[in-house]
DNA sequence: CCCCGGCCTCAAGAACGCGTAAAAGCCGGA
DNA sequence: TCCGGCTTTTACGCGTTCTTGAGGCCGGGG
């Protein structure tokens, strides 16, 4: 779940952007100042800030830049001031975004979504295939089970990449032994049950009753998550 | 330099932008249709796109669309549509920020500023990479370890590069032998070996038991962090 | 009932890939 | 020209991985 800190010392905002958020699924903390603010955000590691420049104790800008001092979370600034200079003090001080107030609750909603979407990217670029059992990583070629690390030979790995790419579809017998052994093997289905039984006693709590590496007898094998 | 794709239908808008940051350090290009604009943007790559929504032949959101298909560079929108459903439209499409015409120079610069800045602490983040036992600098091409440097021969420094900027990754044998010795060497894998050799009796604190610069067998090769 | 095809398991020899060392080749600078 | 650093090549021991064959299990069909 994503999480916004709001901070704004006037209570009516900082209630209706709660309101709305919590509608939307996202997990809100709040601040009435700036040195709270600073606070909770240490504390709570929200995913994306919505700051009201006009705060009580600390200037806006100081706010930011306390912010902008260990993290790279996106602020979206929230002004009555229209001014640029404003704008651009903040935009420079480290800012993602800014929105005049009055605003609209959908268009700081989209910019919002437009922000988390954006950090998203950065973080998540990573695919990974789990089960209940183990953790296959497919951009780092690493299998992990309880935590540990599960070695792999090549050909393990190359039937294990395969299905992890076509959860829970149906392999054809001859498609893993084309891409794995090459077209020469494609009637070597042996290779294929050897192989599978070693999987299974890596990866398997139960080698003899696989619940994840399943054979679909004459057909081919599946992966089930 | 970074460089900034302006597309507009209107040549006084482009020419205003383009004098406003030429004179500011940046490279500009230059489109007037939405057609043009993919195809600029697709030859290019620049590092942030200024797009105005009201093109002549293809509607902005799909301009969004076309460019999102590929590639995650700062979109800002241009519009002299100022209600929120347009706003939304086009942030969920996938643009970054949204301005309204007529716009401040300053409040667009800045803007432009925050969306580069954001953009670059992605790319070019801290350009080294640690581990126990040393220290790899990407930007210097250097290695320093228990602070004294270590002094790497540049086909030695191939290899950690490569490596070093895919921490945990796994480096095929192939892709190495490529980028290092040339696509008519991607077979030479002894050469892998010796190398390797070589960098953990500079590199690793036992050499015998390498802890960093880990063999796959018959995959390739991992930094480990 | 037996046969048969498909599957699982086990084990052993062959083949392969790795690490290491050392020699040979290459090239630019003194 | 010689020297020193760097790269390429060769050789060998060793552990791992792959392949292959044999035997057992199970369910369906004759």
């Amino acid at each position: 779940m994503t999480s916004v800190l709001v901070v704004d010392d006037e209570p009516q905002i900082v209630r209706a952007l709660r309101i709305n958020l919590s509608a939307r699924g996202y997990d809100v903390m709040t601040a009435y100042d700036g040195r709270s603010a600073l606070g909770v955000a240490v504390e709570g590691k929200p995913d994306v800030v919505v700051l009201d420049l006009g705060l009580p104790d600390i200037d806006g800008v100081d706010v930011i830049a306390g912010l902008r001092g260990w993290t790279t979370i996106p602020i979206i600034v929230l002004s009555a001031r229209t001014d640029s200079s404003a704008k651009v003090e903040a935009l420079d001080a480290g800012a993602d975004d800014y929105v005049t107030k009055p605003f609209g609750m959908d268009e700081l909603l989209a910019r919002l979504r437009a922000a988390v979407r954006r950090n998203a990217s950065r973080e998540d670029c990573d695919p990974v295939v789990e089960t209940a059992s183990f953790v296959v990583d497919l951009a780092v070629k690493k299998v992990r089970r309880n935590g540990r690390e599960v070695h792999l030979t090549p050909t393990e790995w190359g039937l294990v990449e395969i299905l992890a790419r076509n959860p829970g579809r149906l392999v054809s017998q001859k498609q893993l032994l084309q891409e794995v052994w090459g077209p020469m093997h494609v009637n070597e289905s042996q290779y294929l049950r050897v192989y599978f039984a070693q999987l299974r006693r890596k990866l398997e709590d139960d080698p003899a009753r696989p619940r994840h590496l399943i054979t679909e007898p004459g057909m081919g094998y599946r992966f089930e998550v």
